[in-house]
DNA sequence: TATTTTTGTTCAAACGTTGAAACAAATATA
DNA sequence: TATATTTGTTTCAACGTTTGAACAAAAATA
């Protein structure tokens, strides 16, 4: 009971009086060896409950069929559902999955890095952290030839495979839906415009405006790290304008939610005197009353495409695929925070 | 470009033109290498990007570093701190988390099992699928002689560490704490007492009904699978009693969310009319309004002292140590659903 | 100076699996 | 019947690291 001796290639080896080499081939049904033995083989591995030794296979094989997966935040729907969908992918071809959390920190993301790499995975899939400008530990995984997927949040300087929504028509969904509601001064909620993905959807809110014959107004468009607690502080800042909007599109379900708090809290009816519109449409905008308008970013399909991607890489290495950008279309889910009635009665 | 080679051992070895025993010994700093070598050791290693070969060293050594995670579901604030815990303190002492998701199904939690039995993990820390029965894949486990430490969602029959709350004694907090407030018929929409942690929430609620003269009736306790939706249809079905209840426990907060719902759209004043707990501090119960009252479990406790439990474990594999049933204490966060004006006056 | 101990290193085998090459036996082709 | 091909297996080295044993040289003890 002490010491369980696993049982390996060698016993089945053994029992059968053939040679280990004969077993292994037997067990990856290699062509050449007899049917007669492949299932004397199989008969056996299952009665001394054969496991196969990833460790030694990875090693000799030089590949260990690990993936690794960096998320800043596994607590969230978008990135649970999009691991969801990568091991889903991933599995079905042989792959295990290995997940590491950044918690939006530049440093912990560098130690999930190193972390990966100690373990030979044989690719990452990764969203950065907030936090990171410096490039350094991902330059780091391309230098070791493994290959990188980056999925919403990524950096265009990298020369990686990317993958994500298109966050500049997004924004335009969005207005266009507003306006179509009567809104006539919208104000934006901004996320922080050194990352990319907020300062397109900074882009397309601007775009869609001029587009629309509406003014761009510089105090209208506020940054910030779009949590709540910046949700509900800003929207009291606009709140104290003179002129106040009609509507306002937040980059964050969260400052949507502050927001929406500040708003009810004021008593100001939402949609009515003024609409609002999240963006990620976390579960809790359907919960919330009222429900809020957001944008749903398909987040098992940017899973897949990315597991998908990855796949493409690992089994040609060498090929030297042009780069991937791959922006897939959002969906805008409209809600009661933004239907106006006026809407309804048409 | 194409191809990199890994530099190995061998390659430090060679440059100093010593053997590669040698280079293992001086990177493990063995006593008896001298600090010479060691230093040109350390010198050559870094010049050359030496990443040590985890696979191999693993392989050689019978042990992995990885401890594999299973949970029903990381898209919960509950489950994602947890596992931020337990990794911070495995990596602490040198361990790689590998993380995968049952999605509170039986088959994929087997074959996470297998995965990770695969990849060779040196313990394994779960939490069960709400469907889990069978313990067949959990008996491998130790069959294997790998240290299992099971959390949250346990089973006793097996016979392994537990690191929980005590939902008997949290149950009390509850029902004392809206005795308080006046309530005098408590409805309990329940979990499914097949499994322990609801059973124990269920018998906690009788026995402290029992203890504050209360009546217990049946009709008031309802079990379910806790969703949002079940705790509409529960609410709804409580609503049409003749004799309506006062008060309503729920076992989780979604299904406290969903009941919540339901007594908005029919004009049911909370907590005045109808109070409301939850159970487990879901991030959205202080966002929604009015603010539901729930059960702080300590996450980060419980990933803590897990990690910890598999590290004792780990490093005393033969020591007979008896079995740790650690059951922490629970923490019952008052907000405004059960809050009623009658004490702020007093 | 002779002997023991310590120090620093090398040797060789091992961890479990794999795959190319070698080989013998059986079968097919000439 | 002689030769070529196919089939099923074994041999052997390798993947990169670790570790106990062996060994020589240096230092300490007698």
């Amino acid at each position: 009971m002490a010491t369980k001796k696993k049982t390996t290639i060698k016993d089945i080896a053994n029992v059968l009086g053939i040679t280990p080499s004969a077993v292994s081939k037997a067990l990856s049904n290699h062509p050449r060896i007899s049917d007669k033995t492949k299932t004397a083989v199989l008969q056996i591995a299952q009665n001394l409950n054969y496991q196969p030794n990833h460790l030694a296979s990875a090693l000799r094989k030089g590949k260990s069929n690990l993936v690794g997966v960096i998320i800043p935040k596994a607590n969230s729907h978008f990135f649970s559902s999009i691991i969801e969908k990568i091991e889903e992918v991933l599995n079905e071809k042989g792959y295990n999955v290995i997940i590491a959390q950044s918690n939006e920190s530049y440093n912990k993301e560098c130690k999930s890095i190193d972390a990966l790499l100690y373990t030979q995975v044989d690719g990452i899939i990764a969203s950065m952290a907030n936090e990171t400008v410096k490039l350094d530990y991902y330059e780091k995984i391309k230098s070791k030839g493994i290959p990188l997927i980056l999925f919403d949040r990524g950096e265009n300087d990298l020369n990686v495979d990317y993958v994500g929504i298109d966050d500049y028509l997004s924004s335009h969904l969005v207005i266009e839906h507003l306006v179509e509601q009567g809104c006539k001064r919208i104000a934006h909620i901004a996320g922080f415009s050194h990352t990319r993905i907020y300062k397109n959807r900074i882009r397309g809110y601007r775009d869609a405006l001029e587009k629309f014959g509406l003014p761009i107004e510089d105090s209208l468009i506020i940054e910030s790290n779009l949590g709540i607690e910046d949700g509900r502080r800003i929207m009291q800042q606009l709140l104290e304008q003179k002129n106040k909007p009609d509507a306002v599109y937040a980059a964050g379900d969260y400052a949507a939610l502050g927001a929406l708090q500040v708003l009810q809290e004021n008593h100001i009816n939402v949609p009515e005197d003024i609409a609002l519109v999240g963006f990620t449409n976390e579960p809790f905008t359907s919960l919330v009353t009222p429900s809020i308008t957001s944008v749903e970013q398909h987040s098992e399909q940017i899973g897949k495409v990315a597991a998908e991607t990855l796949l493409k890489r690992l089994d040609s290495p060498n090929e030297k695929v042009s780069l991937n950008k791959l922006i897939l279309p959002a969906e805008l889910i409209i809600r009661s925070s933004s239907k106006k009635l006026i809407n309804n009665i048409l």
